[in-house]
DNA sequence: TATGAATGAGACTTCATTCAT
DNA sequence: GATGAATGAAGTCTCATTCAT
């Protein structure tokens, strides 16, 4: 499982081979076969599992509590959110980048991505009412794929440091970006 | 070649086949070997085409004059050009999001991200000669990144009017990301 | 493994294929390459056991007491030996002359004929301390490839009754030339 | 031609192109193909003239007066014309050893040796009337493949003097074979 | 007549998947 | 349930042969 999935971070998919999944497990291909059924679904159980995650990490994030904090506050508390949920799963890690690649997961992977910014857009439509629809939604698109960029180049910065100053910078941008639509 | 290019950009390295790609070209599997040598060589000429043409693209924009005019016409100069070579070029839209996939072209295609970030951070050199290199280094790293991932979402984009509202977006975000740095 | 070597004697290298060496020996491709990596390794195999065979077949058949007996009863021995390790292995008899025809292949052949005369020069000098090493040279190579050629010859010869017939003369043509060179 | 003789030479019948005797030849491969059909009708016609050369080589040196001679005379007598017949075609040496090798072509090769081998068997009634066939065949057939096999390794040997050698031994060794067959 | 680009059959090789042990 | 040898479809690549120029 994580083995499958650093193999298809490392290769990608089409060079990963069942064979070499089962090795890095430590396990026989005959034995891979009782757990998935075929090599996509191997690829598409560990794609679901990102992205169930990132959805419940978003939802744990912007709870409840979304409208009480200042939205600053809340944008420091979803990337470094994000940023944890990453360093914390080398499975996340290791799928993340290959996801929109293939076929359906790609698919998958831009439902997703649509589903983070309507629910960002929902946010600013609760802070600024009088924004239109359009607006809030490319200023959504413009914040969600800007954290995610973020996370994709920290992911292969081997400088703990720099990754750092990177997140800070994302911040710093957002928030001077925000500033111009959102009040306080 | 375009043909190639699309196959690659719709179903990636590994499910692109010599058949398929002279199929969609009109011609034989043969003929397809008449000019490239094997299939990593069709890759391979398309990357280094799709680089060599951002390369000349980022010197023609920032050109000679770069230092003479405000630095807010100049982003807008380097966005509005880039987008017109990706609008222009079948080719590099078909290729672009593929690039960081495949081992060596990996390499070339983030070896180039890092020129345009060095070019970039020598510019905020330029401009503010008391910035600090790292400072300078991970501005540019926002800059540069956030400018490649606009491209690469309204590559997806099929709406006009959405994907000139995310260009406009991108440069009123780094406008005022920028202008806390620079001065004018 | 056996379907190979026929294989590759009724139609060489370059007209076996993979195919029908699966088919021959009723199995698949697939099973083919299980057990090896590529064609050639195929053909290195088998080459391989040849010559192994036939050097550890030299040395049991000349062994220590090679200057014990005299030399006609060792040229017997030899002839007779090797003929039956031709006679009793289908992939020797199979392989043989295909041997000197494919690069290193050809080379290795060469190899362990250039050994065997050289093996055999020693003799002479031990006969014939007097004997020139030149001298001895030439003679070991006459007697050497006599006896591959009649090898080779009565390998194809269906009669057998003609096959001993060749092999008595062959013995019968060597004695009379060592005999002007060995003494008793 | 000759151009296509080496190639079979050095490379064997599977591995010649024909856009390679096209450029060895230093035309096109379309120009082959005026003169050739396909590419075993290449190999069959030098084939065809190298066994043709032989037949003719064969037939004026053992000559009319073939029974005026002695018979050691006429052995080195074809001993060599067949080695000059050698040296002086580039094809001859070329070709004479993968003749054995391709399926019609080796039945050609060993149809002539067979020829070689009768003609040489009439000699040996014209001179020992009392000589029972089969005797007389198997005698021819070893004086034969004798001849052949010296002719193919000096044609591998690079050194002239150890080349003129080999031919002395074959002479001798055969006379002395004869000698105990044939009177005077 | 000479050329060499185009063609596609066929060879080698890989690897997802099955199944007997 | 675990294993890994067996299978063969499918992909890459070569090259004999054709044919328009």
């Amino acid at each position: 499982m994580l083995a499958a999935a650093e193999s298809f971070a490392q290769f990608g998919f089409g060079d990963t081979t069942m064979e070499g999944i089962a090795a890095r497990a430590g396990t026989s291909i005959g034995s891979v076969y009782q757990f998935f059924p075929n090599k996509h679904a191997v690829f598409r159980e560990i794609a679901g599992r990102c992205l169930l995650e990132a959805r419940r990490s978003y939802a744990s994030l912007v709870g409840a509590d979304a409208l009480q904090v200042p939205w600053a506050t809340l944008l420091g508390r979803v990337i470094d959110g994000f940023r944890a949920l990453h360093d914390g799963s080398a499975m996340m890690q290791a799928m993340w980048r290959n996801l929109e690649l293939y076929g359906e997961y790609a698919e998958a992977d831009q439902a997703m991505m649509r589903e983070l910014i309507a629910a960002t857009a929902v946010l600013f439509g609760a802070w600024v009412p009088s924004m239109a629809e359009p607006t809030r939604r490319v200023i959504a698109t413009m914040v969600v794929n800007t954290v995610a960029t973020t996370l994709l180049v920290i992911a292969r910065e081997p400088d703990r440091g720099r990754a750092d100053a990177l997140v800070v910078e994302t911040k710093r941008m957002l928030e001077r970006y925000l500033a111009s639509y959102l009040p306080g």
